[in-house]
DNA sequence: ACCTCCTCGTTCGAATTTGAACCAACTGTA
DNA sequence: TACAGTTGGTTCAAATTCGAACGAGGAGGT
């Protein structure tokens, strides 16, 4: 095996840059949403999907592609939103196999009272504190490793 | 309470970006340490935090912060990580109360040997995708977004 | 109809994470 | 010295995560 082609000071303060920045912002979120709502922030995401979308439902296999996480980490996630009536499960209709998570009204309106309070977090933290050119320059380079790393 | 000051698209898409990327190198990161070295991120990133110290030594408190961490967690993944060898528990001399985590030589080893694969995964998504204008602008970006997230 | 292969979602067990509660030990002040 | 307040680390219970295994169902070829 060669030796390997290590990272010089510039890369590597950019992948620090890149976890710490990642940890930090993840746990004040979480923080924010489950002392705010009682929502995980995987659950929130969930619900914005799910409102994004039309009629309000996305299949599961798609959902947890949205929200990057595993198909077992969905089932408990979706499971947990259901008990709690924010989100109802119906059968797919072309697909015996495929689940459909459904947002409640109930699920809307938890949304609706909780994202000014997510919103806010996330421009203290992220968006106001860039300029525009910054926010761009973030969201071009992010949206490069995004797409290289959904494509492989 | 006043309407919140909704996100525009660019801004939306920039925290989306920030998300997902996390997200998905986070996933893949995990992955490859755990088949590789058999090793989480977090306990990764111990081992490279006392590496990087002076004679491999720092103080719980600290090290809970350098890897952004709870302090409950901070203590399961040295206890786990002792379990393995790889670091060692010593009380601090000037301090009763403090502990002071040490990289064992076997530690040591275990960096060296799994830092390459590492480093290559981190380069293959992140750092080699990005040209070096890219790669500043994000620092630059996250770096901001880090310490504004610290002092405070 | 019948195989075979693939996909979908759930279930299971093991590992991890968090905040709260706790105890020990330091600090400053009287 | 005595006391109150703070800090450092661990322990605990509860929630969450993942991959592997599973069962049901769909797709394509024969």
């Amino acid at each position: 095996m060669t030796e390997p082609r290590w990272l010089d000071a510039e890369e590597m303060a950019a992948w620090n840059a890149f976890v710490e920045a990642g940890n930090l912002v993840n746990r004040r979120v979480e923080q924010q949403l489950r002392e705010q709502a009682g929502l995980s922030h995987p659950q929130y995401e969930i619900l914005v999907r799910l409102s994004a979308a039309p009629g309000g439902e996305v299949r599961m296999s798609e959902l947890a592609q949205l929200v990057v996480t595993s198909k077992s980490g969905l089932t408990y996630q979706v499971t947990q939103l259901e008990k709690v009536g924010l989100v109802s499960r119906r059968t797919c209709d072309t697909d015996d196999r495929g689940v459909i998570a459904c947002l409640t009204d109930a699920g809307r309106r938890k949304l609706e009272e909780t994202a000014p309070g997510h919103v806010e977090l996330v421009r203290e933290h992220l968006i106001d504190v860039l300029d525009r050119d910054q926010l761009r320059a973030l969201t071009d380079a992010l949206g490069v490793v995004s797409r290289k790393l959904r494509g492989s």
